[in-house]
DNA sequence: TTATAGTTTAACCAATTGGTCAAAGTTAGA
DNA sequence: TCTAACTTTGACCAATTGGTTAAACTATAA
């Protein structure tokens, strides 16, 4: 009979929990197993008896990140609701999560930058086909009356993401520059404003299209 | 009298020019002296002949590197020109150098983020008061006709020139979701029509915000 | 109780990495 | 030509890093 294995379950999770913590912070490259060791609060070789390599462990939390950052956003993207409704919602969902976990955006963008190989495992949890299908009844549905022709769907994908994405992305730069210019306001509470700003914006610039 | 130094300058621009390279492209962490040296074309030892360490070659290049985004940029935004004037010449120009040099954002954004002490150097790069001023002028002479408001001229700043820059750091996302997408035409293109759309975006929704 | 499988550790290892050094080569002024 | 400063190199070093191993420990089924 197998043999349950005792908490290697808990063991597991800490492990899983530190790793998280010091890839999202320092990224693969300036991430040391020694130092998810001492945060995880265990022996180095343990790492390796339950995730055999750092590029195995990193594969795992990479995963795991890449799904906290999309799965939410692609849920909102699918709604069969009005466009209106949909960025409202979006800006509210996304930034929610972004201001839970700041380091995300920069996070992924580099490691997928740096290893092209990791976006093989992007197809898994962005389900293209469904996406596409629900862009484009969205356009000939509303966006069309707004003068939004398909060939521009691109460009107003990434207008919308960049807008709630970007600000944390340059979180550091953006501190500083805010303090400089007088603002009293802390990072949160201009991403909290940032959710209205966003979908007016966005709203506006849509509506008032010439044709 | 103090002998002239023969080749060096060439010497160091070589060393200079790879040092760039190998940095932009895989940031300060995972850039490899060795490697730096191979692509010079020279020895390791010559590295530290010239730049003392790694973190001393390193901050020669960052700030090189933080001007060429800054410099040009900067010159637009301080400007005595109209606003709407303003947003097409930014989008022009910035553009224009990220697409000659596309991995720039993603490679600032990052080092800054990992090493909050380069952003002293940045203090240097940026003027802030001149920054404020030309901006506090703007939002009197004409913004503040749109009905923005003073407190809300970061929020309208950050969309400006998240909507140049995040398409970069993020390129290699969009690449792969532009091909599944079924667009067929290939990223630089793709930023060149942006010029167009991000500023015709941006001057609609401020033309018509409600007051 | 005991055999067995799973868990944890300390000590260790080979490879890599940033950095050094002494010696050889090169340049140009006296 | 000779010397003194600058330049370049190959060999080397200490520290760090990801990873291994054998032994000790723990839980549990029989």
């Amino acid at each position: 009979m197998v043999k349950t294995k005792n908490h290697d379950l808990q063991t597991q999770e800490k492990i899983f929990k530190a790793a998280t913590e010091i890839f999202e912070e320092k990224g693969f490259a300036a991430a040391r197993m020694q130092e998810i060791a001492d945060r995880a609060g265990i022996n180095k070789a343990l790492l390796h008896y339950y995730f055999r390599s750092k590029e195995l462990l990193f594969a795992t939390v990479f995963q795991a990140l890449l799904k906290k950052m999309f799965e939410k956003i692609l849920s909102v993207f699918m709604m069969d609701i009005s466009f209106e409704k949909k960025i409202k919602l979006y800006y509210e969902e996304h930034i929610n999560i972004l201001i839970k976990n700041p380091n995300l955006p920069l996070f992924l963008l580099n490691e997928i930058s740096h290893n092209p190989d990791l976006v093989q495992g992007i197809r898994e949890t962005l389900r293209y086909s469904e996406m596409r299908d629900v862009i484009y009844r969205q356009h000939s549905k509303e966006l069309r009356k707004f003068g939004i022709k398909k060939g521009e769907l691109p460009q107003l994908m990434v207008t919308i993401v960049s807008m709630a994405i970007f600000p944390f992305a340059a979180r550091n730069i953006m501190k500083m520059m805010m303090e400089q210019l007088g603002e009293t306001r802390n990072f949160n509470s201009f991403m909290q404003a940032r959710k209205e700003f966003a979908s007016d914006f966005v709203i506006t610039a849509l509506k008032n299209r010439k044709k």
